[in-house]
DNA sequence: ACAAAAGTGTTACGGCTACACCCATGC
DNA sequence: GCATGGGTGTAGCCGTAACACTTTTGT
């Protein structure tokens, strides 16, 4: 898709699966910390995620891809939808009017960006270094912000957010999380950090070393992290095979 | 809501969010089985989901709650909304358009029920003997299904069944169940019939009374079940405030 | 009396927690 | 050499699985 088709605001009515958005929150992890990536909406002084329409015959999915693709440059990501917010007062017309004013685009009181939205949140997980972030034509930067100094959202971002850590969280319990997060070699500290981030707390080195191997979808390489104070660690990376059954299996049922 | 409000068809386009629907899976426990609620169709030998739309100014959550109430007739019932279906070719436009015609109600090709339509899967639990089953204007009955033996489902109504059960698996994982399925007061072995319903697979006995004990939500009556052949069992209630909690709490981590 | 189901207890195993100890590296 | 962080090991605890025994009830 090009620069043309990317001003999503001049698109006719009729052009979008009407009254509906996908929002994504996409994790990314660095300098032992989790961010997210954010876009700055021109002209207002507030953030906002980075979120698209769906196009009248496109699947949802392919859409929060779509979007994915847009501000990361990435392909293939892992992203999965967890809550639909349907509050039918999560709308601002008056804030979406204000935007086309704005971008001076002409339009009636009936434009379809002024009815209500319901949205539908994604949570994505991509490679910290990899991602080059891209603004779209309704914002002025694209940053990524350290989780714990996100600035003031727009609208019930923020709500749509703090629900996609939580979503997260809970998948921590049932299963492996990493793979989308880190560069394919790691070491076992870089890993640990990412699930004490995750999880907000601490974890012991040496406990956490035997659950996370006792997975067994970890293989250790015979290099280590060279170069860096105190003892060098061995360095580590998914065995893709296990990975991807401890996906879909599960890691521990409860029952 | 009345009679007259409740035949959706003959409703104005504008009344509802326009492309989006609901769709409730309802469990209900009875005779040791897990059962759902389903609509036969008027005319088709399809039986379907109960859902419904929402209306313009309505939040999403409550229309589910609606449609539950107008199924059931029973308020206040443990609702989820567990997943999104947003393929574009899930929406049959000329299965609709039959529907119309056989309900004799006029309509122009672009009809709003003949849209693609995109819709939130909810999971509901209910206690079975409480539910008074009760068709719509589109159908001809509303009846239990034992879940082992449920019809041919409309359109993709199938694979949203699979997905709610899945996702109440995985509730059972982390969140007691149990109080909005079964009668105020129960026997061990009818709890645990209902845990073994769910997941399809058979437990032991004992082991299971002292984990579910463990977890503290239970109260155990002075009363015994009378009546039943071989030796009376305990009746048991759930502790109602413990047994919030630990639905806000989770019952184990992982982590 | 007997079968079937329920109440209660015991033992062994495995995972988790909370530690101690040694090794490597940069300052 | 010392502080810091990484690699490896171990004892105690607790939850779980797998079992045996007793009690109650209907037939």
């Amino acid at each position: 898709m090009d620069q043309e088709q990317e001003d999503i605001l001049k698109y006719d009515q009729g052009t979008f699966h009407p009254g509906f958005s996908v929002d994504c929150v996409i994790f990314g992890f660095h300098a032992n910390q989790l961010r997210v990536l954010l876009l700055k909406m021109k002209g207002a002084d507030v953030w906002a995620l980075p979120g698209g329409f769906v196009f009248k015959d496109e699947d949802v999915e392919e859409a929060a891809n779509r979007v994915l693709q847009l501000r990361t440059g990435l392909d293939n990501i892992f992203l999965r939808q967890f809550h639909l917010f349907g509050k039918p007062d999560r709308s601002q017309p008056d804030f979406n009017a204000k935007l086309l004013r704005q971008r001076q685009i002409p339009f009636a009181p009936n434009h379809w960006f002024l009815q209500r939205f319901i949205t539908l949140g994604f949570y994505a997980l991509v490679e910290y270094s990899r991602v080059t972030p891209r603004p779209d034509t309704n914002s002025e930067a694209c940053e990524w912000w350290d989780l714990q100094q996100v600035p003031a959202l727009m609208q019930d971002h923020r709500q749509i957010l703090d629900k996609a850590l939580e979503a997260l969280r809970l998948q921590l319990a049932y299963q492996p999380i990493g793979y989308n997060l880190l560069a394919e070699k790691f070491t076992m500290p870089e890993l640990q950090r990412l699930y004490e981030t995750i999880l907000g707390k601490q974890l012991d080195r040496r406990n956490f070393q035997r659950k996370i191997l006792a997975y067994d979808i970890l293989e250790r390489l015979d290099e280590r992290r060279s170069g860096v104070a105190h003892k060098a660690p061995y360095l580590y990376r998914f065995n893709l095979e296990k990975y991807q059954q401890a996906l879909e299996q599960g890691l521990e049922g409860g029952w």
